[in-house]
DNA sequence: TATCAATGCATCGATGTCTATGTAATCTCC
DNA sequence: GGAGATTACATAGACATCGATGCATTGATA
């Protein structure tokens, strides 16, 4: 029985979309955690692998992290050999970032994983409810965009 | 203009969720920090505070997280005198919880906080987004409950 | 060019979170 | 009624995360 929602308040999407989302990153940590990876190391590899090089602010801002986070994670991920730190040219204060071979190869793999466990989250959606998520998803952030502003 | 968004992909509806879940988390910890309150630690003592007595496990469930973070958090509530714990008579091994009156004072305007960040963060959406999004939520979490049936 | 502001990154301390495990109480069932 | 399974909670160890802050570099300006 679809729309027995007619007069659901903020306050109620807020928690059913928290408890989503948790939901999301469980399912997300288990499915990755069989490629050996968690969930966040895997994002930064990925989106490396992606939009290489890349500086670390920018890498931050593209996996919805903070700097200090991803600054910390990349430390962890450099000392594995996954992904390589260069000063930037240009800037010396900024770092260049780049996948090892080994980085490239477990990108490749976890992004499959990444895919097909977000394929079975929502799978059971329709290709219009999807699109409408997304248009939702866009319209609650674009207040973040525009308050970046400020 | 709405619905660009076609061919969309499972990994990129992740992916936007996953960024729009965590500026909904910053969010509320901004508007209930001016509170002088977490958002975990806020929504545990209103939980309570709704359902009163509730046994801990029942609680952990009820806001989406694992029962040992519940145990750690609501002993932290406890020590501040938000919250008071109590054996069960009937079950031993149980915990009711009810809030103080302290614990319920703050709820009160705790909830209040909550609902109006709520307010800011879905206001933008018309009454049939919300109504379509929470469709959407339970209709993607409708695989744990069945999956916890295992 | 010397100074002061702004920027990019690293680090720190605190918090929340998970899974795994331990302990006590309860339940099952022979 | 007792042994073993189950359940409820607590605790431990690891990780991700944040905001705040420090340090080095760059940019702007007088």
């Amino acid at each position: 029985m679809p729309h027995a929602n007619k007069g659901v308040t903020a306050a109620q999407v807020a928690d059913e979309f928290s408890r989503t989302a948790k939901v999301l990153v469980r399912h997300f940590n288990e499915r990755l955690g069989e490629h050996g990876v968690s969930t966040p190391r895997s994002r930064l590899v990925v989106e490396v692998a992606r939009s290489q090089p890349v500086r670390l602010t920018e890498l931050a801002l593209a996996v919805g992290i903070a700097q200090g986070t991803a600054s910390t994670l990349v430390d962890a991920l450099v000392r594995d050999g996954l992904l390589e730190r260069q000063t930037s040219a240009d800037d010396r204060r900024s770092v260049l970032l780049r996948v090892t071979a080994q980085g490239a190869a477990l990108a490749q793999d976890w992004t499959a994983g990444y895919e097909r466990a977000a394929e079975e989250l929502f799978g059971p959606l329709t290709p219009e409810q999807l699109s409408t998520l997304v248009d939702i998803l866009r319209t609650l952030t674009a207040d973040e965009a525009s308050a970046a502003d400020d």
